[in-house]
DNA sequence: CAAAAAATGTCACTCGGTGGCACTTCGGGG
DNA sequence: CCCCGAAGTGCCACCGAGTGACATTTTTTG
């Protein structure tokens, strides 16, 4: 017996206009229906609490297949990371070559703002289960040292990389990332109700012109 | 035959001046022998390639007793995390009511700075093990986590718990807790040869005044 | 020296993750 | 249309980190 209804196997085109053939197809309702299992049992039970066994048994498939589709069980919880991490680039490396970095990250924060917002329960939701979770913080960091590193390799790549430049730009980047993400656990604890854009418009404001205290 | 030989359980006075039985000489003695040995193999053989058996069994002593001293195997590489956090809230709490947050943390930069380049090269050769392992780069970021958590309670405790001051604090911590980790990983990365103190007070100096761009 | 308490060892077990190999399923070319 | 190769999957055995239960040894204490 099938465990993927074969109505999941509709012949849509891909992102690039190609027909999708019945082993695409498959392998994609495969990946979706493990992911959104996965989701669904971490929010019930847990992360930790919810075996790979559970999943696969649910899903309809054997460990070592899940191990062809994910490198990690983390990785069920962060299934687009990539794909983010990309657009992130593309904002990046579309801005202007005169554009200061924190502007940049001011256009970003305007893209994946609404975004955010859009998905808010279902982010805050998500983020409860991460921070309730040892090794999905530690991706999460993990996924932040990635956005740090892309933004600091794009500041070396206009401001040179001599070592003055170098420690400026992992500094600022550093600085960047410190405060998105500050801002974004302000917004998820708080239930997401705050207007995420400018929280973080007025957090990149605050890095950018110094924090005037007292 | 006992593994530990036993001019290792010389009677010394604790912190506190109360002289240890030999129980809890023991116990030191074992603690320090699992993080010498541990330190070595992975620094020879790397930290994947080690395995707890390897450690346990050179030290002499059951890998069920290795998990009564330690939580995990990643805390062998941080083995005075918690003694580390202790002293930078000794930092925070000391400090006057008036002090700006930033001030705070040069007076941290000055103390940690120095001890950091006394050990330069120990660090260094540290800090190239967990930069290739990736389960030690998660763990220094949860420490990251904490000290950003301490520092931002802090900041809190001096501005108030409304939501305005809490998203500051939060947003002031994370800034400065991620120039610090930018600052130090290009110490690192240069092999620790330049001046960390004056490196990490720069930075701070960036921040509190903005970093002024073109 | 005896009894309580602390520390360690042993064993069995769970779970995430990997390698190897056989088997099935799909797609393309004759 | 069929057949062959390749992609995808399952199965099995295995490894290493981590935990619980319980017996055994060692240290402290009275």
């Amino acid at each position: 017996m099938p465990r993927l209804s074969e109505h999941n196997l509709i012949e849509r085109p891909d992102e690039h206009g190609r027909p999708l053939g019945r082993r695409e197809a498959r392998k994609r309702a495969t990946r979706t229906a493990l992911v959104n299992v996965a989701q669904r049992r971490f929010h019930d039970d847990g992360f930790e609490e919810t075996t790979l066994d559970d999943i696969c048994d649910e899903v309809g498939v054997s460990r070592r297949t899940f191990f062809r589709y994910f490198k990690s069980k983390e990785d069920l919880v962060f299934p687009n990371r990539a794909e983010r991490l990309e657009r992130f680039v593309k904002v990046l490396t579309d801005a202007p070559d005169a554009e200061n970095p924190f502007e940049t990250l001011r256009r970003a924060t305007r893209l994946f703002g609404p975004e955010y917002m859009v998905h808010r329960e279902q982010l805050v939701a998500q983020q409860a289960l991460i921070a309730r979770t040892p090794s999905l913080r530690a991706r999460e960091a993990e996924i932040d040292r990635d956005w740090e590193a892309v933004m600091a390799r794009t500041i070396m790549g206009r401001t040179g990389d001599d070592r003055a430049s170098a420690v400026r730009a992992r500094v600022i980047a550093g600085a960047c990332i410190g405060v998105i993400r500050a801002t974004m656990r302000h917004w998820f604890e708080t239930g997401g109700v705050e207007d995420l854009t400018q929280l973080g418009e007025d957090a990149l404001d605050c890095l950018e012109r110094g924090f005037a205290l007292r």
